[in-house]
DNA sequence: CATTAATCGAGACGGTACGTCAGGTCTTTCT
DNA sequence: AGAAAGACCTGACGTACCGTCTCGATTAATG
């Protein structure tokens, strides 16, 4: 692990832009108020990341593992059960917010969007389905079962009450849904 | 049908910010931009709309009925599907666009995801529980079904679609959806 | 005089910009800096003048006087020498040096060059013309006299020990140079 | 003559630096663009040159010949008359014109002031009293004309009409300035 | 001949100023 | 009096150059 300086500058914009997104949301984060921040000059900043949704997008990749990660540790069920809990408790964390402002973002600007699904939504998605299918071959699911279906409902469930609805949503909630539109094999 | 000045200078207003919107979407659409278009000061648009959300929200009025209305002709089933429909063939449209793009505001504007759930997501949401609740008494779902969810997950997959994962999205999806996790009564 | 506040703001702009003039020469005096001396908002500056010359030509307005009135109460070649010593006294002073700053600056903006000539110039070397020409036809000086070349060599000599030569420039010298070229009736 | 790397080098980047002046005149003369058009790196231009002003002056050297050398072939008024007409050629041309603009960055610059006297206004001046005192030995001239101020006048009324007043200069205005304030023997 | 020293290119860096745009507020003008 | 018009301050935008700097890669001269 080299801490070249350009390294330690990268670093510091990052933890600059995301000090400022948690202390003010996504609107209080300006490429200037970030280069101030960093103690860094503005054109350093425009030098590495052409937006500031860019820099943040870099700052969560550590932080959203549990968005991408599928434990496979129990039946797909618990399995399926357990990463949408994960997710719940993501989003209920400063990470989540991030995370959902970047998903706005993206409406208006296709980088953004292009950009978080290469990121995080595709390997995401990739690996739900993945587990969803094991869960097939192995019996536990009916093998008529539409992974990718599944997987627009139990996610889509969530982010539609978190963007949406603005309905409440807790770890209760993982159960629930599960039991609701479960498959029976 | 009064007509009068006041009504006039609205109406110019919101088609204007209407019109800024379908050509350069939201990004574009300014306060500023809004009062050249509509020919009026921009204190007379901020003395009606606090902002350009605000006035896209009321624009938005006649248009959002297919989200809102729920069908109740045929089975529980096939008025469920036709919604779906609907809802797909609105998020293909302009009108589409618009809400979609107020959505994610929301996410950055209390006051913008308050007015839409004033205004379209709470009604949308009880029309779709409360045709779920005849089918329920009417036997064509099972009664432990949980209409909520059932709508939050009906409903999210198509957000999730359209708003996350960028995934194609046309009329035939509305019935794998539907069969891919209908419960069975 | 009403003393309107947009009067006061733009006199505040000129104030600002001819302190900082003062201050830090030509090449300290930015758009920027003047917004803040004289508490105002950039756009504003931006608002009333496209530049910073601008600003200072209509600020030197009244202070350029010495430049453009001729006397008219001796004879021809002691109202010559008067008013060269006039120019001289000014070349000296900090409203010279501005005026010169701008003359520099016209070399490569031609908007100051139109702005200097129309306001200060061309009425100054028309003041100067017409007060040799009463000269000619009161047989004070030669009838075959150019007034124009007369002009050009008496000002320019000044202009050009100031501007290109940088040799010092006293009053006496207002004395030596009408006495070596002055046209012998 | 060597032609040594380093000299190609310098002269390379004095060839960009009078080409970018041809096409966008002295604002447009930026170290930032000599370096890219010449090929070399920034620092190596700065390593060698303060300025781009330097870089100019440097570039001017041999083709400012006109402005210093004073013929000695004729009468002093024929000689005189020359070399004014081959200042005013010299003021329509591209050199000229990078000269003027030299003179007028002297006056913010006082580095560019000196090296322009030392290189050529000095010397240029030299030449001129000295060829004019010649003519008074030669009894060409009234033995108590002031050399140095018919200089100023002479030189002072090209420089005047060009600088300042932006009045049209041809080599006819030689014949005209000289005829107008010749000292008579 | 090998090593040292100088010089080069490349380009990142902290800065300053640019000129523009939009946000909201506040004053003036008119009806 | 009450609405419309438009000037105003604020703050961020993204860009151009500034002059300095570090970094290897070449060259050149020296030991």
């Amino acid at each position: 692990m080299p801490e070249s300086p350009r390294t330690r500058t990268s670093a510091r914009i990052q933890d600059a832009a995301w000090e400022i997104f948690s202390e003010r949301g996504l609107p209080g984060v300006t490429m200037e108020a970030i280069a101030i921040r960093a103690g860094v000059a503005k054109t350093t900043v425009y030098r590495r990341w052409p937006t500031k949704s860019a820099i943040l997008i870099d700052a969560l990749k550590e932080r959203l593992a549990p968005l991408v990660k599928f434990p496979q540790e129990g039946t797909v069920r618990d399995d399926v059960v357990a990463q949408i809990e994960a997710v719940i408790d993501l989003f209920g964390s400063r990470t989540g917010r991030a995370y959902l402002a970047l998903i706005a973002e993206s409406v208006h600007d296709p980088d953004v969007g292009t950009a978080l699904r290469e990121r995080y939504i595709a390997d995401q998605r990739e690996a739900a389905i993945l587990r969803l299918r094991i869960g097939i071959d192995h019996g536990e699911l009916a093998s008529r079962t539409d992974p990718e279906i599944l997987i627009d409902s139990l996610y889509g469930a969530l982010y539609y009450r978190v963007l949406v609805a603005h309905v409440p949503l807790d770890r209760a909630y993982a159960t629930r849904l599960v039991d609701s539109i479960w498959p029976v094999a």
